[in-house]
DNA sequence: CCCTTTTTGAAAAATATTTTCAGTAACATC
DNA sequence: GATGTTACTGAAAATATTTTTCAAAAAGGG
């Protein structure tokens, strides 16, 4: 389905504005910034304004159309490292972070990939997301404090 | 090697600031922004501003002591997304990305790290970078324009 | 058309990060 | 232990990124 159908089967309006961003993004080759969007969808629609990409990337987000990349600087988190490679999975809940090493598992989908897309694999980002021993517990009791509510 | 050694013996002094971040850091155990290690890092150094926190950051990752995770909303880029799960490869020349669908080769990874960790993995980030096909070729020729240069 | 509601862009605010710079402190050398 | 060199520091300013606010404009159903 075409994404202006999308928009608008969710209630959302297609607007100029929106048009020239989905047109940037749809030919996209490679992650764009919001600013980088903003240039040339401009060309498309001159008076565009940057708060109305990052609205409509919310919204394309939203409805899956886009996704994002993270770029290599956008580091937000420090860990205390051990030696060597690893990776991190972190307590959606607590935020508690354990390191993980070891890419064995992974060389096969490297090799895949590579084959797949002609692209050679130097690099990776890999950090996995979960719920720790402790809040697995707590949510394992999660169900009983219904009751109290009814 | 303890990290004061580590810092000493590539040439950085250490310095009372310095020590305050590093004790909150190896104490970590979840990823702490730049703010929050000013925040704890100031019970043991008042005077301590967060640009030596943003600096010492960038020496300790440097030297491989803390590493960083990203956090869920840091996003830098978008692309247009393909119906389903898949993850990118992006091109660390020309930044040109494609998509690669399944996680088949991640289910065994997964479940180890549940074993090992205990955690219940619910999500995951995994991006790769690498060299398309055409900068590929481009890097193998690379060598001879060095005669040029002579 | 008209009406209601969503959407828009400018401006301001809130965050996040980097640069500049003069003063301070580390540490190698004496 | 004093000295000199140089790295390091924190405040302030600059820059960059994202969000909020708000009045005006536009979408699209009736
Ligand atoms: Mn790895
Ligand atoms: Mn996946
Ligand atoms: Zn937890
Ligand atoms: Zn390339």
């Amino acid at each position: 389905m075409a994404w202006e159908e999308v928009l608008a089967q969710n209630g959302y309006r297609v607007t100029a504005p929106r048009r020239a961003i989905l047109l940037v993004l749809q030919g996209a080759t490679q992650p764009l910034t919001p600013e980088e969007i903003l240039a040339q969808a401009r060309q498309l629609h001159p008076s565009l304004g940057l708060v109305t990409v990052y609205r409509t990337l919310d919204v394309l987000n939203a409805l899956e159309l886009v996704r994002c990349a993270h770029r290599d600087r956008a580091c937000h988190g420090f860990l205390p490292a051990t030696q060597g490679h690893h990776h991190v999975i972190i307590c959606q809940k607590c935020h508690r972070a354990v390191e993980f090493p070891g890419d064995e598992d992974l060389e096969g989908l490297f090799r895949r990939i590579e084959e797949q897309t002609g692209y050679r694999v130097c690099d990776h980002l890999l950090q996995l997301a979960g719920l720790c021993p402790a809040c697995q517990k707590e949510e394992a009791i999660e169900p009983y404090p219904l009751e109290e509510k009814i």
